[in-house]
DNA sequence: TAGGCCATCTGGTCCT
DNA sequence: AGGACCAGATGGCCTA
């Protein structure tokens, strides 16, 4: 595995993605921009308030523009037009990659074999979801022993999936150190889970006992 | 070759 | 107005 050699995986999902271009010099409207669902094509005549959808906006726009309407060729629009698809594909070029990164650190910190093959997207997504909560069954099993002062319980293999489903996929490295060590950091009382986790549920670590597909 | 997964483009909609 | 987000379409790559 070690997609993250130390320390956790910085996931940093902004609200506001950082933008490394440059503002755009885009000095017109077209009345596209305003107007109900209108396909790619500016609608002929659209600027002059023919159609009624976009009056309103032409008259906007003269006003904006001092009164003076400021006809552009077509030429320039088509210009226009394809310059801000283009700034708009390479926003969501960059988007899905933020997108992209937070779901590889999202993979670093989900124990897998080294030789496992890369968990797809919704893989990983119901492999985290799973995940989180065997570990919250878990610690809530750790509590109630710790409570109780007895022994802990059976193996919570049950609480993990269907128990005997040994297959290709194996899993026996869900309390690995390879996935405890940093990568369960966001949350401090996580920090304890090795030693919460290894009494809980040894006969689980058994390779086999676990199915990585039980977790998915 | 069919099917799954993925990246990219695109237009629409919502939000600031 | 411009950016973020979303979903559909498309084409490429890979594997059984």
């Amino acid at each position: 595995m070690a997609p993250h050699p130390s320390g956790a995986p910085a996931i940093q999902v902004t609200r506001q993605t950082e933008q490394p271009f440059p503002s755009a010099s885009d000095d017109e409207v077209t009345c596209s921009a305003s107007a109900p669902p209108s396909p790619t094509h500016l609608p002929p005549g659209c600027t002059e308030a023919q159609a009624s959808g976009c009056r309103g906006a032409a008259r906007k726009l003269r006003a904006r523009h001092g009164g003076r309407s400021r006809p552009k060729s077509e030429l320039a629009l088509s210009r226009q037009r394809r310059s801000r698809r283009k700034k708009a594909n390479d926003r969501e070029r960059n988007r899905m990659h933020n997108l992209n990164s937070a779901l590889d650190a999202l993979r670093g910190v989900l124990p897998t074999f080294p030789d496992d093959a890369k968990l797809t997207k919704i893989e990983t997504l119901r492999f985290a979801h799973n995940y989180i909560w065997a570990l919250t069954q878990t610690l809530r099993l750790a509590d109630h022993s710790l409570f109780e002062g007895l022994e802990p319980p059976a193996p919570p293999c049950a609480e993990l999936g269907s128990p005997d489903r040994g297959s290709p996929g194996d899993w026996g490295s869900l309390y690995s150190p390879v996935s405890q060590a940093g990568s369960l950091s966001p949350a401090a009382s996580l920090e304890e889970l090795p030693g919460l986790l290894a009494p809980v549920s040894p006969a689980c670590l058994r390779p086999g006992a676990l199915a990585f597909s039980d977790f998915l």
